[in-house]
DNA sequence: TCGCGTTAAGATGATCGGCG
DNA sequence: CGCCGATCATCTTAACGCGA
């Protein structure tokens, strides 16, 4: 049960990190068992998160962790936003939160500044769900660790449920979980930690839910993972005008890397919130050059491929004089 | 197996407040 | 005003795990 091996993990913990880190038993029980546990509880949900539990690579970690990461966002606790258990060892206690990727932030604004950034997008977050964030605690945490990261954890804590080990019962646990765990899901629909004037500004004068929807298409689209899997299962060619890189460009490198787009198509409208099944690799997409893809942003249905085609004009001029095959 | 990711600790650099 | 030491932030290093 993952309430027992959490009380296990936050109280044994002070006494395991004296012992070596490499090939630490204790170390494989958290990174393997604690892992596989938390992930069979979320057998029945149909957003597929992954999870990953911690101990320091190298060097044992101030702050053990257990985090829950949505591909769309992360797959690292280094970087986006993610819902994560952190260990206080000393006062064992375990904290249900969602956070941060720290890494990222102080990389890019240094330590003292990264804090206060991390702050900043912390009360955001959970001032973007805020009928989730009330069934949580605001309040700031205490990570018992002087070192950068626990302080960028604690500093990027958006709102959470802290836990006495050995104090709560599997049951508490679960259903807290459940609740940041859809907490989290409307979050990355309402767009994160993106701020809302950037959202409404990339939507030029949508409402606020077609702005929600054109940031979560947004975003799948960018997911290096999504744009891999389609690029893989289809030709690196634009569907609509037929821009050709390798053609037209003498573009040699791997598909992946081609400069062409991929498209979104399945409408996020009936997809109302709450409803998991995000897109389908490759059916909901479409590869289309830049200038294609912009130009199906703009007409009323991003998904009529037929209409866009038959909007292209210079289409003919190429295919007289750069004859298609 | 190899390169990248994650972590803490040690080294270096920046800033600040006396104090002569 | 310039020097000294303290303090804090940042950079670098070393160690290892992990996935491709």
């Amino acid at each position: 049960m993952l309430a027992e091996q959490l009380s296990r993990l936050a109280m044994e913990y002070t006494y395991e990190r004296a012992k070596p880190f490499t090939n630490s038993k204790f170390g494989d029980f958290v990174r393997r068992d604690i892992a596989v546990e938390a992930k069979n509880l979320l057998t029945f949900r149909s957003v597929d998160l992954k999870v990953r539990a911690s101990v320091g690579q190298g060097v044992w970690a101030s702050v053990p962790w257990l985090a829950f990461f949505d591909p769309l966002i992360t797959e690292t606790a280094t970087k986006g936003f993610y819902v994560v258990y952190l260990i206080n060892p000393d006062e064992q206690t375990i904290t249900l939160s969602m956070n941060q990727g720290t890494t990222a932030i102080y990389n890019d604004f240094g330590q003292t500044r990264g804090r206060d950034v991390l702050k900043r997008r912390a009360r955001d977050m959970a001032d973007r769900v805020p009928e989730f964030a009330k069934h949580f605690s605001e309040a700031p945490i205490n990570l018992g660790s002087i070192a950068g990261l626990p302080a960028g954890y604690e500093a990027g804590h958006s709102f959470g449920k802290t836990y006495t080990a050995g104090m709560f019962t599997d049951d508490i646990l679960q259903a807290d979980l459940h609740q940041m765990l859809r907490a989290y899901e409307a979050l990355v629909n309402r767009g994160g930690t993106t701020p809302s004037e950037v959202m409404q500004e990339e939507a030029n004068g949508r409402d606020i839910d077609e702005t929600r929807r054109y940031v979560l298409s947004c975003r799948i689209e960018r997911s290096a993972k999504v744009r891999k899997e389609v690029l893989k299962a289809k030709p690196p060619i634009c569907e609509c005008c037929g821009l050709d890189p390798k053609r037209d460009y003498g573009f040699n490198g791997p598909a992946y890397e081609t400069p062409l787009d991929v498209h979104h198509a399945a409408p996020l409208h009936g997809l109302s919130e709450g409803e998991t099944r995000r897109y389908k690799v490759p059916d909901d997409f479409m590869v289309l050059c830049p200038t294609c893809h912009r130009m199906i942003h703009k007409i009323d249905s991003p998904s009529d491929l037929s209409k866009l085609k038959h909007m292209v004009r210079f289409q003919i001029a190429r295919e007289v004089f750069y004859p298609i095959r």
